[in-house]
DNA sequence: ACAATAACATAGCAAAGGCTATATTTCCAA
DNA sequence: TTGGAAATATAGCCTTTGCTATGTTATTGT
């Protein structure tokens, strides 16, 4: 270990426990990623098409089908969606709920990142990768200043 | 596939191509996210304490010091970092330049977060994940949405 | 009705990132 | 100067998330 000078001028260095815990959080939330992109693409294909296939999910995760059909079982075990086979999945109620959920933090990161400045394109791309570490508080933060949509 | 209504409402899905491109782009920044935490994470202990020990490491990042072991073969490996045997680990001149960069890129996000009403350790840990997903652009505008700290 | 095609399933592999248990090495204090 | 503690190394295991290759099953157009 080292322990020297108990209160120099300690850089940028917080406290290891503190830091810990920032570094174990961003772990967490990495794990649930997956499951979260997963089931918010589900529901858009559903509103979308009607049907969320294992095609067109494979497609516009950019991942191969197998990959696909093995998470896919995976959420079915974990009891976010049901497969009914070749005919598409669908979301249970739990699935819906965290599709609603993580959809919306989805769209406020992405429309709070254009409205600081950012193109459209790029605030895409971030968002895609940013969602999944906002946390409620920050999730408040950034829709104070997002202007709100005339609808 | 499925290829209803050809120019229908659309509800909010975008082009697959777009999507997958968005998708590919958050998985390949959380193929770096480590990389740049253990370069920013060493730099900061030896610009602290001197020295950068495995063990030092592995507490602040909330792992077990094996697994620091690997991954510092890796950053070795990579050409990253120098290890000394039982006398730390050091950066190599492409290491500390990655340092330089992460570090600051964190530090911009973190103040930003700040800027913007999120408590400091709610900024803290959002900050330790949605770095790795910040592209240039984006952390252009968050610097002109930070105030400057007066020096 | 049925063959072609598209969709899905399954097997087997690999890399990344974790872990525990244990062996080895260095360092330091008595 | 030497024994014990701390640091490091190594072995072996696991899970997650991806892949390719290939087999199987439904759907559908003729
Ligand atoms: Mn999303
Ligand atoms: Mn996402
Ligand atoms: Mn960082
Ligand atoms: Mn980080």
């Amino acid at each position: 270990m080292n322990e020297k000078h108990d209160q120099a001028i300690e850089s940028s260095l917080v406290a290891p426990d503190t830091q810990m815990e920032s570094f174990r959080q961003a772990r967490n939330n990495r794990r649930s990623e997956l499951v979260e992109d997963y089931v918010e693409l589900i529901a858009d294909l559903i509103a979308d098409g009607g049907e969320a296939r294992q095609v067109d999910i494979a497609q516009r995760l950019g991942v191969a089908q197998p990959t696909v059909a093995k998470m896919l079982k995976r959420l079915s075990a974990e009891g976010y969606i049901q497969q009914r086979p070749y005919r598409g999945v669908f979301l249970t109620g739990t699935g819906k709920e965290l599709a609603r959920v993580s959809r919306e933090r989805h769209q406020i990161v992405e429309s709070f990142l254009c409205s600081i400045g950012v193109s459209v394109e790029t605030a895409r791309m971030n968002a895609e990768g940013i969602e999944h570490h906002v946390s409620p508080e920050t999730l408040e933060a950034m829709k104070r200043f997002t202007p709100k949509r005339h609808l």
